[in-house]
DNA sequence: CCGACCAATTTGGTCTGACCAAAATTACAG
DNA sequence: CTGTAATTTTGGTCAGACCAAATTGGTCGG
């Protein structure tokens, strides 16, 4: 499924996956642009917009003589999303250190809206909390809750590193596991408990209080994520079979 | 000082540039291809690749009609870098607020390295914090055994998507500050502190014992970089006159 | 047999000029 | 003034060409 309609794209998007995969050593050379517009029956111009694109994720490294593949540890966060797309199931540990990273970025953003945030701030952060409360029966529309409950986190906290952060951890991976369908499914005490715990820390301005609730809460949907991923995976299984 | 000796490299930068100066409104749309092609006495092909890359950093959107400047807090975290090259002297809130993520990140990682690390891998680390100690007298050298020891332990903590993020803030960032000559002055009590609970923590595999001193040693690290700054202005500005 | 040096080839970087489809703009009719 | 049709502009793509730097391969001397 390419990522736009446009030529250099798809060429961009087939190149990237063949890299991620594995199908060029590192240090290797790539085939010449000439080589790549014949291959995909495209003009050197198309095939040129499309490795400079993944030069940008810092995949290769395009110099006279040939462009060259970068070891992916050396790469930008912006490999995330298509490194995901690669296989049909998210790699559990990925998704691990994903949700990992998340929460602790999250976590400062909430303590920093606490620390930043004016009371009418604060309390309109309560309101959406209660807002997830109150949409605890629907599970789409309480995620859509929690997501405008992060955006407004966001603003208040208003460090624009995280939030850029977040746009690029958000667009890379989000969409990607929502896009299968996978719904986690809560503890409902659990639950409760840091709804409860994220509105008592709102309403007094209790930064460790916030702090503790959010990392419960990353815990808990890591647990489920794996969880309902583990459940997942007979059943796509079972599909195929 | 051009980022690359390419042209169009030359002309993604200058636009880039003009587009955080604010020189467009947002949504405004940019110049034609063909326009900024002969403003730059460039041929389209160059202008398209400067362009391109452009929009990988989510700060314009190219679409048969125009090219739109996007909105900052959409971007990704690679406008950083050049963001913060905007002017001389970096500005203080967005180094604020990359020191408090880059903190967060950090501490996430070494809790991960205490929870999935060997004991020889936590010996190793230990290790590092003793070198860090032994350099207390030299500031460059110290800094490097610092980066070491974040380089290692983010190795032990296998993280992918901490170290890509890593990946991005060091080139966007981290160069920059070190290039100004900035130079923190850290109080040796409190530095002595954090590495004696560091190698600590290490030693007892004491996941809080770390976080609380790698929380630390980051709130130092931002109020003496934030006093630096403030020294060095006046500084930059005798120089001027 | 090996290593250093040099020429031929390959490769990326750039330019020119052209064509198409979609979007934006303008002109026109109601 | 409004809605629609014609025109222009814009991005997307292609083809072919040139240059400088890097790679490659062969040659020569040890």
């Amino acid at each position: 499924m390419p990522t736009q309609n446009t030529i250099s794209s798809e060429i961009a998007t087939q190149l990237r996956s063949e890299i991620l995969r594995g199908h060029f050593r590192e240090g290797e050379r790539l085939p010449s642009e000439r080589d790549l517009a014949a291959r995909f029956s495209a003009s050197r111009g198309a095939v040129r917009e499309a490795l400079s694109q993944i030069e940008q994720l810092g995949l290769i490294a395009i110099k006279p003589g040939g462009a060259r593949v970068q070891p992916l540890r050396d790469a930008r966060i912006a490999v995330l999303g298509p490194l995901m797309a690669l296989h049909e199931i998210p790699d559990p540990k990925l998704l691990d250190n994903f949700l990992q990273t998340f929460g602790a970025l999250a976590t400062l953003t909430a303590e920093e809206a606490i620390s930043r945030g004016s009371s009418e701030q604060l309390n309109r952060l309560r309101e959406h909390v209660v807002s997830i409360q109150n949409a605890a029966d629907d599970f789409a529309a309480q995620q859509q809750q929690w997501r405008e409950f992060f955006s407004y986190l966001s603003e208040v906290a208003d460090n624009l590193v995280v939030q850029l952060i977040g746009n690029d951890l958000k667009a890379q991976f989000v969409e990607q596991a929502m896009k299968l369908g996978i719904t986690p499914v809560f503890r409902k005490r659990v639950m409760a408990q840091i709804l409860g715990a994220l509105k008592q820390g709102f309403a007094r301005r209790d930064r460790d209080k916030v702090g503790t609730a959010l990392r419960l809460y990353f815990q808990e949907l890591t647990l489920c994520m794996q969880q309902a991923l583990a459940d997942f995976n007979p059943q796509l299984q079972r599909a195929a079979g």
